[in-house]
DNA sequence: GCTTGGACGTA
DNA sequence: CGTACGTCCAAGCC
């Protein structure tokens, strides 16, 4: 075993090619764009500033400085007058840029030096060459590829890659993995190609592939120059006549690493930057967002311990799998294993790299998962599969598709970082590892993310890349440590339950949903979206005929000043950027002035819609021909899951038209090829109403459930104290939309919009609903009053979600959050049931042996897919299950469906 | 090129 | 001036 203790106490020096960046930024952004009203473009000094922030952010170094070509005239220009002739035309509107952009660094108090004669390139060499000898790790920042020569075990080229946004990490791996050379061999690479933008012209014919291979083969450049004559074929030929330009270009393409410079790297260190100055030159630039940005991520950087984790890690050679996991990851009472899987997943499957393993006794190992011996390979699925070997993972389900994916099912997942953390404060906008460490450890945890699933930076995970072995390990060593800290404070906020009994073992579940998918019917699809397309165009020409002009009917901008300006129709309701052209707002307006080109307007929109729908279905549907959505498990704030890539909880079902999209999910056949009979669809029946009824123990309204009647008459005949057969449509439907409304926090204001009452009327209403369920306004008072009090809400089963606005002196923050505080109990308590009921279902369905599936989850729906001969048998199963996953003072009523699409399973 | 906001689909 | 989401497109960024 080759041990690699990992430090990370190291200094770290980023360095940035202000030109280079400049330069990238002014194409990259639209200079029209940005300019203030003075007239100053300023998109080069927004792209750079940008992209500086950025990458303070991300890479927290410890030093910071920004290299400038000086001038034109370079020792590279003296030598080669054609150098850089093609960027003569340099635009004015770049050139008064750069001066911004040092004012900038200014500001930021960050050092900026150039030297005559010499372009920045060869300042970062010299610098970087100076640090790297001084112990500091090195980051650049450039969009030059020269630099790719300084690349190091300890400097890295963080390259642009489209945009301003994303950058590629050019490790030695990474380098050679794109350029298949060595990093110092590069600009041989690039001698032989040549370098456009330089305007150094390579050998015609010859691409980095060849460039590659010749210097492969003859083992650098200067061999392939003196075997010049033994190179065969055109591209032979064509290196004998363009000799004299690789020469020339190898020469102009060394970057100087001796330059006399009045500062080093130590000179370079972070200086704390001035508020006011920033604010006042930011102010100028006329850059709102910008320095907002700027502000809220390099706020809080005080207090951060930067020592990184110590660690004893070992990369693990083929063979050494099974003894390193009998040592330190046992099946022993309270020894966990924090994991941190690299590769790539999503679409019900993945693909793995790389295992890290952080064990209980402080070692990690580092496994590339592409050079396992057999033994390896039986000894670590073992593991995996073995329930009793505890793990944690960050985040685990894209983690186990990709296990899976190489048959390796993971059991025994005892604990999860990012469920943990949503469960403790379930509104935050992200988990992701970094932030949590940071939060909980007050550690910083460098480098990419190695589990980031997207798998952005296919650098990470190569053959034997030390650097990136121990980020792994500290990933996993984070997520270890990160479990133990969250524990704590989940079990203060009372979640430790709904973790170990809900979360945890859905995670298995979803699994096995995203890997399974639904089927659809393509060619079913492709025609309903033909016909789609047609009533797009027709309807798009109504409209235009109708106004006697093409408009973009997709722009609200546009719509607004053709229905206002133009059509001259009253104006609706306000938004933040002019008048709503919604469709509640386009039909009410039809009906006051009515015009044709409103009816074709709505049209248009409704049947484009359901053409994009189709449209982003059939882009997702698999090889297999189904559909593997990803259900997220820590979005929502109360508790219920999502559904991205597709988003299948929101295929349509209200109008004809949309109906017809279900036709096209279907009932499918097993991996084996075995047709299933029928899909089948099980919901709770008015399941939120259901749960207001047990949480507020209004006895009428229990027993409005317990009768087993019509639910929204039955109330209807209460609240309008008539006999059940004497409710009318229109008393019906008041109270089926105050029964609705009432768990969002309805006002009266709203539920008269709805109904198209007065708001006296509205008023009412409510007030006689209140009157005769008293529990129910009891009990919505006192959620508020309570979570005012505690800071928190909590659902039948203890999830909790804070809502600190509940005491704001901000009227509409806090009317939002008691609105919050009305909902998240009930919604919720729903989202609780339902995962339970989920849990309860397939563990019967396994315990009965059945081959019948479960596909998706629709927040009160469970849709299934039937094996021959089990719907009978399934239909009892579920509605058991369902209806008995909690016991409460009402029924839970569940409705089933069966057919062969799932429009068809509806009921 | 990236982010925001309007509009609209579901429960 | 009703909760919770995700997706698309156009406009805004300055």
């Amino acid at each position: 075993m080759t041990a690699s203790p990992t430090e990370t106490t190291r200094p770290r020096l980023l360095l940035l090619d202000g030109h280079s960046l400049a330069y990238r930024a002014f194409f990259a952004l639209p200079v029209d764009n940005f300019s203030t009203t003075t007239g100053q473009h300023t998109n080069a000094v927004y792209g750079f500033t940008s992209m500086l922030i950025n990458v303070l952010r991300d890479e927290v170094p410890t030093h910071v400085g920004v290299a400038f070509d000086k001038s034109r005239q370079t020792f590279r220009l003296e030598e080669y007058p054609d150098y850089k002739a093609k960027r003569n035309k340099t635009p004015d509107e770049f050139k008064s840029q750069l001066p911004l952009i040092q004012e900038v660094l200014d500001a930021l108090h960050i050092g900026h030096l150039e030297m005559d004669g010499y372009e920045a390139d060869d300042i970062i060499a010299t610098l970087t060459t100076q640090a790297v000898a001084a112990g500091y790790e090195v980051l650049i920042l450039t969009g030059d590829r020269d630099s790719l020569q300084l690349v190091s075990e300890t400097s890295t080229v963080l390259y642009p890659m489209r945009g301003v946004s994303e950058l590629a990490r050019m490790t030695p791996e990474a380098v050679e993995a794109k350029y298949a050379v060595p990093p110092y061999r590069y600009p041989e690479i690039a001698a032989l190609v040549g370098e456009d933008s330089d305007n150094l012209p390579g050998i015609p014919g010859v691409g980095p592939k060849t460039a590659a291979k010749w210097i492969n083969q003859y083992d650098g450049l200067d061999n392939v120059i003196t075997h010049a004559d033994q190179i065969t074929g055109k591209a032979g030929e064509n290196l004998r006549a363009h000799l004299g330009d690789v020469i020339r270009n190898r020469h102009l393409n060394r970057l100087v690493v001796d330059l006399p410079l009045p500062v080093g790297p130590d000179d370079l260190v972070r200086q704390p930057w001035d508020r006011q100055e920033v604010h006042t030159l930011f102010d100028g630039l006329e850059f709102r967002v910008l320095r907002d940005r700027l502000f809220e991520s390099l706020e809080s950087e005080e207090e951060i311990d930067d020592s990184g984790f110590e660690m004893a890690g070992s990369v693990l050679a083929a063979g050494e799998v099974a003894a390193w996991l009998a040592e330190h990851a046992t099946a022993e009472a309270g020894t966990r294993t924090g994991v941190s899987v690299g590769g790539t997943w999503g679409a019900g499957t993945g693909d793995v790299a790389s295992v890290a393993l952080a064990a209980q006794d402080g070692t990690a190992a580092w496994i590339d998962t592409t050079g396992l011996s057999p033994e390896d390979d039986t000894a670590l699925a073992g593991w995996f599969a073995d329930a009793a070997t505890a793990k944690v993972l960050h985040d685990a389900k894209g983690p186990m598709l990709a296990l899976a994916a190489r048959g390796w099912p993971l059991a025994g997942l005892v604990s999860d970082t990012a469920l943990a953390a949503y469960l403790c404060r379930p509104d935050q906008r992200s988990y992701e590892l970094a932030d949590l460490t940071l939060r909980y450890l007050k550690r910083e945890l460098k480098g990419a993310s190695a589990d980031d699933g997207q798998g952005q930076l296919a650098f990470d995970d190569l053959e034997g890349d030390t650097a990136a072995a121990d980020t792994a390990m500290l990933h996993a060593r984070a997520v270890l440590d990160l479990a133990e800290a969250i524990d704590v404070e989940l079990e203060e906020r009372g979640g430790t339950q709904l973790l170990a009994d809900v979360e945890l073992p859905l995670v298995d579940l979803l699994t096995t949903m995203e890997q399974t998918g639904i089927a659809v019917d393509v060619d079913l699809l492709e025609a309903l979206q033909a016909g789609f397309d047609t009533e797009v165009r027709a309807a798009a020409q109504a409209a235009y005929s109708a106004i006697g002009r093409e408009v973009n009917l997709g722009s609200p901008k546009q719509l607004q000043v053709v229905l206002f300006d133009e059509l001259n129709l009253p104006k609706t309701k306000r938004t933040k950027t002019g008048y709503t052209t919604d469709a509640d707002a386009l039909q009410s307006l039809a009906l006051k002035s009515p015009h044709p080109f409103l009816e074709s307007l709505l049209r248009h929109r409704d049947q484009i819609r359901l053409r994009q729908t189709i449209e982003g279905l059939l882009k997702t549907v698999a090889e297999d021909g189904r559909i593997h959505t990803t259900f997220n498990q820590t979005i929502a704030a109360t508790g219920r899951l999502s559904s991205t890539d597709p988003n299948l909880q929101n295929i349509p079902i209200r109008t004809a038209d949309g109906r017809r999209i279900r036709e096209g999910f279907v009932v499918g056949r097993s991996p084996d090829g075995a047709p299933y009979e029928s899909l089948m669809t099980a919901d709770y029946s008015q399941i939120e109403m259901r749960i207001m009824a047990h949480l507020s123990e209004d006895a009428l309204l229990i027993e409005a459930f317990r009768s087993g009647h019509d639910f929204h008459s039955i109330t209807a005949a209460r609240v309008f104290d008539v006999a059940a057969e004497d409710v009318s449509v229109e008393m019906r439907a008041k109270i089926k939309a105050m029964n609705y409304g009432l768990a969002y926090g309805l006002s009266a204001y709203g539920l008269s919009q709805q109904l198209g009452i007065e708001p006296g009327e509205a008023r009412g209403l409510m007030d006689e609903y209140f009157q005769t369920f008293g529990g129910i306004r009891d009990y919505l008072g006192g959620i508020v009053e309570e979570a005012r009090r505690s800071g928190f809400t909590e659902t039948i089963w203890g999830r909790r979600r804070y809502l600190p606005d509940l005491t704001s002196d901000n009227r509409q923050r806090r009317e939002m959050a008691e609105r919050m505080a009305l909902n998240a109990p009930i919604q919720g308590s729903a989202a609780d049931l339902i995962k339970i009921a989920m849990l309860h279902v397939q563990e019967a369905l396994t315990e009965a042996g059945l081959a019948s599936r479960m596909l998706l989850q629709v927040h009160d729906e469970l849709v299934f897919e039937v094996a021959p001969g089990e719907r009978d048998t399934l239909e009892a199963l579920v509605r058991d299950q369902m209806g008995g996953a909690a016991d409460l003072a009402v029924p839970l009523d569940v409705s089933v469906g069966t057919g062969h699409s799932w429009h068809e399973a509806a009921h």
